[in-house]
DNA sequence: TGCTCGTCTGCAAACGTGTGCAGCGCGGGC
DNA sequence: GCCCGCGCTGCACACGTTTGCAGACGAGCA
């Protein structure tokens, strides 16, 4: 047994497919006796328009895709989130990819989308940028990159502010009154640890404490990655009383190794995350961060998306501001400055 | 400019729109060179088969939808990831809808993947089931229930063995010599929830250990429910000297209700997870848990739907194994029974 | 030469929906 | 009585693809 049809529907109600059609998109040529004598029937039917039949000929899908590097990573799955959610408020359905950032799986994706004429496109967290760029040109797909690593002056752009985030943390650590400061960045070099150290920079210059090369150590924004980077920082002659951490992962990390070294956290160091993670409020202790609105970021992209949609102009790079949570992973230093 | 059709092919390969329908699609009746023709000319014009169109006449859309109550909880993000990544290798894509446990959200859910006609549709940790069986019935299309807390007869399913790994995990640590052991289970009653209690009591009984109702209370599955489940425990004249939890979130909010008690864990009382989240790695302790092998239970749904679409019957009722997995918040009582 | 057969290609219908345009009936104004 | 306008409905085409069927063409054979 077949789904009903729009014609299905017309032979039954004794009128042409074409009435039907208006009567459910409430065409004001339709009467409304017959109007509703339609919507009757269809309710009864359990009648579903085809989407692929009404695409083919508004050559609109009312789909989006969205591709994140794993879903599994909390940060993409508290995005997705939100774009859904805010999907949802608008009759827009999500086509969701894992491009685990493979190149060759990233085109596949891409492939998908565009096969399936998706109305638009949002990327986060990619390192790649140049694949969108060719399938906006041809295809004038609108596309909306979230915390991308190379934002093009062509798309459209919703990232955190990472300068006053990473400011923010280290001016924090600074008026709690440690002086000897390191940061943990990413190894990748990828934007937003250029931009979360420019803060950090800033917050050193100005309290007027000087830069020190070797408390700039860098893990893979993991936890398996901070931990190193931490036990070098603990090794040094004189080791931080504070560390800025590029995420909350590698907060975790560098936490593990203080613990590992016998020392503890705050008291003998204290440590800052960014991101705020569900993770940060359960670790011991749980960690101060730099949260980003992950959630309302997902929103914000979509209603950007939604706006392009419209042919509305649009705001091409929306910054967000992060907030500072401060929880018990730091507090004034031990020894004072 | 819009995108080339089959049409616009023919016309620049001189040809008619059907040998390149065919020609792409690799038919034996269309010869060598011709089908290389068309193939290069497709190549380069960045021709893309509509899925609608195709999906109109095949009325298969190579897509099935996925139900989460919501993606930022990890186990669901898990499997999602093992879904989408075998979905990806059978050439599926996934529309992704978070139900966010509201019925009305669900029926709407229901409602989008109707309309896009889903070949199949995969649910996860829903406690409401009749929705897809109404679905199932009218539309014919297949459904796998993964985790649910309803399983009905009509329709597959995929579990983890929730007897077996409350089992194992209440005689590892009657194993280790405890001799008060308690359970931390969910209030609302789910048949999880129950089968892990089930396994529980059958790990007492074959020690031959009295089973005391005081030393089973209810958390929410969350930390912030299993925290005070965790302090009534510790109230008790006796308390336990280890206590098997529901899942990681609830054992996490265990475990900070024990140190705010001046207690460590596991010197003091040792703690059992079950699900094996991210966090149970990077908790403190790292947490001793039941691993659910998420991923893959993603992507064996996944197949089972496959085969389903395939025409072929299929175990209506997979189980899976799950695995203690042995860290630190567990070892044997500090007095000895 | 005429017929058959095999290989390749084109015609046309179908899938389910939206929409411009024509047409139908009816009431009112001249 | 005729014509016009208005309110409603149906016809027919379009969207982009797949596929059954017919037909063109050349080769082989009698």
């Amino acid at each position: 047994m077949k789904r009903a049809s729009i014609k299905d529907i017309a032979r039954i109600a004794r009128v042409s497919h074409s009435t039907v059609s208006r009567a459910l998109r409430g065409s004001p040529l339709i009467s409304e006796e017959t109007t509703a004598r339609i919507r009757k029937i269809a309710e009864e039917t359990g009648y579903r328009p085809s989407f692929a039949a009404r695409s083919l000929v508004t050559s609109r899908t009312a789909t989006i895709g969205v591709v994140v590097t794993s879903i599994a990573d909390p940060f993409a799955a508290e995005v997705v989130l939100g774009i859904e959610d805010a999907a949802n408020d608008h009759d827009y359905s999500v086509l969701l990819a894992n491009s685990n950032a493979q190149p060759e799986r990233e085109m596949r994706v891409v492939r998908a989308f565009e096969e399936r004429r998706v109305d638009g496109i949002i990327v986060t967290s990619s390192r790649v940028g140049a694949i969108y760029g060719d399938m906006l040109s041809q295809a004038r797909v609108p596309i909306v990159l979230l915390n991308n690593q190379h934002p093009s002056e062509f798309m459209h752009s919703v990232m955190i502010d990472n300068v006053t985030g990473g400011l923010d943390a280290t001016r924090h650590l600074v008026g709690l009154g440690h002086r000897r400061v390191a940061y943990i960045g990413d190894r990748f070099g990828c934007q937003s640890d250029t931009e979360r150290f420019g803060g950090y920079r800033s917050a050193l210059d100005l309290a007027y404490l000087p830069f020190l090369p070797e408390y700039v150590t860098h893990g893979d924004g993991k936890p398996d990655g901070g931990a190193p980077a931490m036990e070098s920082l603990l090794s040094l002659p004189v080791p931080p009383t504070a560390v800025f951490c590029y995420n909350d992962m590698t907060a975790l990390g560098a936490m593990s190794a203080i613990s590992s070294r016998g020392l503890r956290v705050p008291d003998d160091i204290s440590v800052v995350g960014f991101d705020d993670l569900f993770v940060a409020q359960y670790s011991s202790p749980p960690l101060t961060t730099v949260r980003q609105p992950m959630r309302d970021m997902g929103r914000i992209a979509l209603e950007t998306l939604i706006h392009l949609l419209g042919g509305a102009a649009s705001e091409p790079n929306v910054k967000i501001p992060g907030q500072l949570i401060v929880r018990q992973s730091t507090c004034a230093p031990k020894e004072p400055a």
